[in-house]
Parts: C-alpha cells; structure tokens; sequence
DNA sequence: TACGCGTGGGA
DNA sequence: TTCCCAAGCGT
C-alpha cells in the first residue's frame, strides 16, 4: 500500500531548477559563515581534530540525531581510544558499544575500517578524498565529511540537512532523493563550497539545516539566507523539499518468552542473515496475529529445556519498528525450578544480569531485561 | 537502482 | 497515540 505525503507541487514549468548567480554565492557563504560563528553547538567531535574520533562521529551520526550519538560517541572513544583498539577489539565488543544505537551493519563498518586505516594505512589516516571513499562504510557523504573535517581540504557534502536547505535555496520541486535531484544538489554543493574555509563552511551549511531550515516549522526569520532563498520567494518553504511517498507500516506479531532460573535468564544469539543478526534477544516466536495466551512453539522450546516451569499468567507487550515493520512483542515470564538443571541450547545462555552486559542487545531487547529485573529477580537485585 | 537496515525525540 | 524523519551505506 502506497500513500504519499504532501501535495503536488505544481512546477507547471519544467524548467530544471537554477543555480545561484556569482555574487548570490559570495553572500551565501559570508552570511553562513557569520551566522555560524555565532550560533555553532558545542558539539563534542567538533572540538577534536583526531581522525579517528571525527570518523567515529561521522559513522554514528549516518541516519542518526545528535542528541542520540552524543553519549554514545563519548562512551565508544573510552573504550575503544584510538583506531589500532578498535581494530584490535572484538566485533562483540564493538557491537556491545554499539548496542542501542542501531544500524548495526554500521558497527561492523566501522571495525573494518580501523583494521583497515591500522593494516593499509600503517595506521595513518588517508587523506585523499579516494582513499577515504574506499573505506568500509564510508560513502560520498562521509568521505567529503572527513576530507573537510579532518584536512580542512575543500570537498563538497550532500546529507540530508544539505539537501533541505538546497532544496529550498533553489526550490527544487522534485524530490530529493532521485538520481537527477542528486546531482544537481552535489552540484550546487560543489559550486557554493567556500574553497578558503570547508570545514567551517559544511559545519554551518549542516547546522543550518539542523537549527533554521528544519524539517517542519522551520524558522524562517532568522535565516542568514533568506534574501536569497527561491522557496521563501515563491512561498514554497513549507512544501518543500518534496517528499518521496511512504510506505505503508506493516504489523508484525511475536510471542517471547522470559526464561527465569534463580538469578539467570535465558538468551540466545540471533542467526545471520536478519535483523540484529548476532546480537542477544529473549527466545520469540513469529505469530500471525497478537497470541492470547503462550502459542504452541514456545511451550515446546520451554519444555525442551526442562520440564520443570511455571508460566506467570500475565504477559506484557513490548512495541517497536524496524524499518516500516511496527512490531508487537508479547513477553511472558517462565520460572524455572534452578533444582532441574535445565538444558542450554547451542544457540543460547543462561546469563546474570552482569553477564548481559556484556552482550550486544538490541534496544527492545534492553528494555525487556529491565523489565524482566524488575518483575521477576527482585531478590537477586544488589 | 531501489530497497533494507534501528532508534528515539519531537510535533 | 501516531507519524515523521535524522550527519547514509551497501547491495
């Protein structure tokens, strides 16, 4: 099912969208760069020039908010400080970092590019807009963002920030995400990078987006641009940029289960090949729709392991989204007698809680071993 | 090329 | 509650 978002705009005119005159250029960036010096944040990787730390900020903050990177990126570089721990680590370890983050290809991503900057690089950071591109998981965007962060080397990026503020700059009425909108937005980027000062020039061109030219309500009075921005000339900034249309969530239903052995629980790794794949989860079970009461496969897998159980009677419900999936997870706990001896299956452990620490759990799988501490191993708490 | 991959904050 | 969408990349 296909809905799309926002209305039309009517560019009855198909003229393809024009770039800024030479003088609109020089004034774009002055203003930029003076509205910058004084709204910049206090971003953490914005005060280091450590390679490393800069491409740990940059693979975290692929598709991610900043508030949400920020505690993240100040706990990985105390565990992983430089590029040879990293390359050193564990992928356990780096997913355990990780954990709660998501996109967890990202984590592998990253752990490849250390072993590589570390064994390619003789542990040097590339400095040329090729050789960084060439790194796992790091692509146009990223590799612009390190050129100019880390070198201060005039290369122009493209995120979505920089493709708002573009879009609406220009008042491109197509959306931004198709293979012509791209090329002129690296165009445009191209064409109004200021060449003297890159690094502060995408900072501000970035920041812009982040505070002024926001997704909704953006605010359009204290724009530094305004002067030269088509969608606030013809009235547009609120219907663009345009909107690729959306899909459709679709539900999906598990039953889990919560296996208590005196102060343990039962977990097991998630295969290859889906999501979160070989990181931690509570047993589930796919159902066809929300189960009442414990379905068939889980009592099986419960009884498998031992015979001696007690299901508590009330599940609780834990909801989350993977892509466009909106998932309902309906937990219940199950007391193991700890005198039985229960069996461990290959895939999975009995673990403490100090145990699960160490383990990469995807968010939800977080928030139910909190519950689960809370519900059913109130003794065993310190 | 289009799609799949997580999560949390804000409206 | 629900929806939107973010410092993208690899396949």
């Amino acid at each position: 099912m296909i809905s799309t978002s926002g209305t039309d705009v009517n560019s009855s005119s198909n003229d393809p969208p024009k770039s800024l005159g030479e003088e609109e250029r020089v004034f774009f960036r002055k203003a930029l760069l003076k509205w910058y010096r004084l709204n910049a944040r206090d971003l953490p990787w914005r005060k280091t020039r450590d390679p490393y730390a800069i491409l740990v900020s940059e693979m975290m903050l692929q598709q991610t908010q900043v508030a949400t990177a920020r505690d993240y990126y100040e706990r990985f570089l105390k565990r992983f400080p430089t590029v040879r721990d990293l390359a050193a680590a564990d992928e356990t370890d780096v997913l355990t970092a990780w954990a709660g983050l998501g996109y967890y290809r990202r984590a592998r991503l990253l752990h490849a590019a250390a072993i590589t900057i570390s064994e390619k690089h003789a542990g040097d950071f590339p400095a040329s807009l090729d050789l960084l591109r060439a790194l796992p998981g790091v692509g146009d965007y990223t590799a612009g963002a390190l050129a100019s962060f880390v070198f201060d080397t005039p290369a122009a990026l493209v995120d979505a920030n920089v493709s708002r503020v573009f879009a609406r700059l220009h008042a491109l009425c197509e959306p931004t995400k198709t293979s012509s909108s791209k090329k002129h937005l690296w165009k445009w980027a191209e064409e109004l990078l200021s060449r003297r000062q890159p690094r502060l020039y995408n900072n501000a061109l970035m920041e812009l987006g982040a505070l002024v030219c926001t997704p909704a309500n953006p605010r359009c009075v204290q724009c530094p641009v305004i002067s030269v921005c088509r969608a606030h000339a013809s009235g547009l900034v609120t219907r663009l940029p345009v909107l690729p249309a959306t899909i459709a969530p679709v539900p999906l239903y598990y039953a889990g289960v919560a296996l208590v052995c005196g102060e343990k629980l039962f977990l097991r790794q998630i295969s290859e090949g889906g999501w979160h794949a070989g990181m931690w989860e509570f047993p589930k079970f796919s159902c066809e729709t929300l189960p009442t009461k414990p379905p068939r496969a889980l009592r099986n897998f419960v009884h498998s392991l031992t015979p001696h159980y007690a299901f508590e009677v009330q599940p609780h419900d834990f909801r989350y989204s993977v892509t466009h999936h909106r998932i309902t997870l309906r937990m219940w706990i199950v007391r193991v007698d700890p005198e039985s001896t229960p069996a461990c299956l290959p895939e999975g452990e009995w673990l403490t809680m100090q145990n699960l620490k160490n383990r990469p759990l995807p968010s939800p799988q977080k928030r139910i071993g909190k519950w689960v501490a809370q519900h059913a191993l109130m003794d065993s708490l310190p």
